[in-house]
DNA sequence: TATTGTTTGGACTCATGAGTCCATATACTG
DNA sequence: CAGTATATGGACTCATGAGTCCAAACAATA
């Protein structure tokens, strides 16, 4: 991805870090919209040719690194339940991790400025919000299958196609919350999207 | 809501809507990000002193007049079926006129426009989101209660809660697509969350 | 037709924020 | 320790876009 990367040296690397993290939090708390090279810079106590000394593409370069950023944090978030989706259990731990995740953060969500802010910006950021929707579906289809194998889920069900429905309702859930601040759609998107696997 | 209102002429009526509809569609075509009152000008065929005159609190004012306007778009492009959803045929077809507008339209979506641009940026905007999602849930829990009382559902379910879970993978699915241009997450979220219905 | 109010044109101001540039400081390497 | 590369500070330019203002055109009404 970026060449130059093997010119930093630690301090290098974790400066560029420190911006990062400090102009994805700035992203979350005030919008894309709203967040200036300053905001990030005041954040982060750096220099403006800090800032480009480690995006020379500038901001949309620094957007997609906090996209790339946000997607990791999104799956990480869900970890470890997502990754062990083998027993009704698990899946409603992993449920209660989503919701509590939500209502916890509120509007302060790395999925919505994924989703909503920066993915549609440029082709780059498209393409890493296609690749976490890739890993996320594939997450949750895994973790049918596993009950599928167990006799839990008939095998008449097309796991991915039931995995992109629950995670569609995620994703809805998590629009309409911010828009509105109401999580009862997120929670009834969760719970009868189970409750569906469920009664199969 | 706007006082002045009561003053305007047939033909200043006429302005004032032109340019609503004119930055809906420029907002639709380009995103809220990239577009300007220039644009908004080029396009509606009108001078900033009319953009003033009409909207004197400025863009934000037009943005929450394009909000109404596109919250009005959507429910109304679903119609009639989203207004009779009083058998499964019904549902059908308007799960197609769903997917379809969608499949046409790719990225040029009021949706979109609505819940993750305009919606969260005003207090104002984000009131007609809401309204929007209670009317429109309002409904889908209509169209399930209607096959309740037909008992082509059973009244164990919650309509509510079903019509939640419905609308949330709608809105996910929509957004899904906007982000990655995949409009199988819709279907999914469509199909499944109907089959749901169905099959109790 | 005179008068008043509405509508329109377009130049102007002003703030802001991205990106450039050069100077300096600090860290590696031989 | 010299020399070179990397890291940082901060002033500067420049484009852009929101909002203001004054004057002119047009419409309604008496």
């Amino acid at each position: 991805m970026d060449l130059q990367v093997q010119k930093l040296t630690a301090k290098g690397r974790a400066t560029r870090q420190r911006i990062i993290e400090g102009a994805a939090a700035e992203i979350r708390a005030r919008g894309v919209a709203l967040t200036t090279l300053e905001d990030i810079m005041a954040r982060t106590q750096t220099s403006k040719s800090q800032l480009f000394h480690y995006f020379p593409d500038g901001k949309d370069q620094l957007l997609l690194a906090v996209a790339a950023f946000e997607s990791q944090t999104v799956l990480d978030d869900q970890q470890p339940h997502l990754g062990a989706l083998t027993s009704w259990a698990a899946w409603q731990r992993w449920r209660d991790a989503v919701v509590d995740r939500y209502r916890r953060q509120g509007q302060n969500c790395p999925i919505a400025v994924l989703m909503s802010e920066i993915g549609r910006t440029t082709p780059g950021a498209q393409a890493v919000t296609a690749e976490l929707m890739a890993k996320w579906h594939s997450a949750i289809a895994t973790g049918i299958r596993s009950l599928q194998e167990q006799g839990k889920i008939s095998t008449a069900d097309d796991a991915d196609r039931a995995a992109a429905a629950l995670l569609a309702g995620i994703q809805g859930g998590v629009g309409i919350m911010l828009a509105t601040g109401d999580l009862s759609y997120l929670e009834a998107a969760l719970d009868e999207g189970i409750a569906a696997l469920r009664s199969s």
